[in-house]
DNA sequence: CTAGCAGATGTTAGCGGTGGCATGGGCTCG
DNA sequence: CGAGCCCATGCCACCGCTAACATCTGCTAG
């Protein structure tokens, strides 16, 4: 900077002031300056400047994994509305390991970040303890049920299993299998399930803990789960799974077992993209808003940060079923 | 850090050394200091210790969009490998625009980054400037068939576009379609483009430009596009897709059309994952090494910053087809 | 007994910016 | 014509940490 200041025949303080608070610098001076910096390229430190001002322009999320079906889609919407207002996401992921969560945010908190975003509730004590200590607003997306450490924009993954389950009843299904991905660490799983089984028995049906069962996070395990449910009850004639693309999978199944759909068996599956309308049959999803929770996610950091009124704790942006041939 | 010393008894220079040269320290201190650190909770800030190093532990990636399949997974690769080491990732997405890669890129320098990493060799002539002035290392990940600013870790396009051709054709289609999307500020797309066509006159077909169509990049458009092609080519006997969901899209337009997969026309898709193993019937694909794209990347920067020997410039992490039913 | 040395710790300066106050020149107004 | 003021710019200190050099202590060897 003060190379740029030479050039310019100014001091270093007019230069930073030109290129932040233009309008406390003569048009001309700034104008000079300007061009001295667009010749020669200079791009102000930010470390140095962060220095002075206590937090820096960073965003640090932490997910379990991008490999994960919608956090990409999530982490999308907040790194595209974050670098609208300049800031920038530094991305890590946990592998849905808390304590692997806490080591990466204790890193990730020595860049003063402006604010920290996680997804799911759950972390280890020391994880709440720091980022309390720390002061940084915090937002944990995707699960609003629990009681967020300060802010959490989601959906309530209890009713959206409820409202599922209620949704095959109604359509017909007597004995609804559930599938889902691994409840470790992952408490919007345990909770769809939680809420699958209340919806069932408000339906009038079984909540047999037997009709949930884990399975490989892939269209392959979807698959597999069907053969394993349809050997648990010969008449099951019904399947949620956790995600789109094992509910591909389980359709599929029935395509290799000849399995009516939806005469004989009704799928329908978690977290809507562009397959669920395209297969044949389409298939009937739970829609979850991934994108609007990383940019709306973005939105309160941003009003945060810039001081407007305080939003609610808590946003919840929902799901809806979306009703195909499947089902 | 000042006040971790107070507490400590001893000065900030002693607690640094404690943190980061730990053997510079005796052991009894170092204890000591060690204590008062988890005790307190003190984190350093690594915005001040990146001023007196000139290169922070950052290391910037611009993609073009995480939501574009395997983008994510690159990603993947590329944070868990980093964060092992220490490092973490400032990632953004340029969404295709040269122009906003530039700038994304510019605000990200600020952070003086040990690496910059970037998908696709399509870059405005001010972005290699600038890179080429900061001296940072770069990888552009993805192609490798252009001349990289500095390092490449991919495969060849438009070997992967040529193989593919000769594959359908060796397996007997004689009017093969292929199905892209955007060629726009996607160097990847055109070289396998280019590849595919190449690879119909090897086989001895007609290399119509007509046989390769832009199609919207989902499962929809992989319908559309064999729809259009289909009424182009009356004899259309092959099909090769960009993605694996848009060649799920490409087969269940057959499936709705009742045209038999392989008897009728033979399908192929670009990207390997779970999907299509699982798909009736099961889909001949080009698998590329995403997660390890990644993952390579992220070693070249580490052997790089940690001054081992020299990597190769280009890096060939190649492609695979692994033929199954739909062939 | 003392020079010489090694190991542990302290001191100083500087990394590249920015806040807050000081300075200086030109203008307004009585 | 001079006091008073404002706008533009400069100066200085400091943000939190670390490289490089200085100092101090305790021991060894001659």
């Amino acid at each position: 900077m003060k190379d740029v200041a030479a050039l310019a025949g100014v001091t270093s303080m007019t230069v930073s002031r030109a290129l932040h608070r233009p309008e406390m610098v003569a048009e001309q001076t700034r104008e000079r300056v300007l061009e001295v910096v667009a010749q020669t390229g200079f791009i102000p430190n930010l470390a140095a400047g962060t220095l002075s001002a206590t937090r820096s322009r960073i965003v640090t999320a932490v997910v379990a994994t991008l490999a994960e079906p919608g956090a990409a889609e999530i982490v999308g919407g907040l790194s595209d509305t974050l670098s609208e207002a300049g800031y920038q996401l530094l991305l890590n992921q946990s592998r849905f390991d808390p304590k692997s969560e806490e080591e990466l945010l204790r890193a990730a908190l020595g860049w003063t970040p402006a604010a920290v975003v996680m997804s799911g509730m759950t972390h280890t004590r020391a994880t709440r303890a720091m980022l309390q200590r720390s002061g940084v607003p915090v937002i944990e997306m995707n699960e609003i049920d629990g009681r967020p450490i300060d802010m959490a924009v989601g959906l309530s993954n209890f009713e959206g299993g409820r409202q599922s389950a209620l949704f095959m009843a109604r359509r017909g299904s007597r004995r609804i299998g559930f599938l889902h991905g691994s409840p470790r660490h992952n408490e919007r799983v345990r909770r769809r399930r939680e809420g699958f089984l209340k919806g069932l028995s408000e339906a009038g049906l079984e909540p047999d803990p037997g009709l949930t069962l884990e399975i490989e996070a892939n269209p392959h395990g979807g698959a597999q789960g069907l053969a394993t449910m349809l050997q648990r009850y010969a008449d099951l004639d019904g399947i949620i799974a956790a995600t789109e693309r094992e509910a591909v999978g389980v359709l599929q199944e029935c395509l290799r077992r000849s399995l009516a759909v939806p005469g004989r068996i009704a799928i329908m599956g978690w977290g809507d993209s562009e397959l669920s309308s395209e297969m044949v049959p389409t298939l009937t999803t739970v829609r979850t808003m991934r994108y609007e929770i990383g940019q709306q996610s973005a939105r309160v950091i941003l009003n945060r940060l810039e001081g407007r009124k305080p939003e609610k704790r808590v946003i919840d942006l929902g799901f809806e079923i979306i009703p195909r041939q499947s089902t």
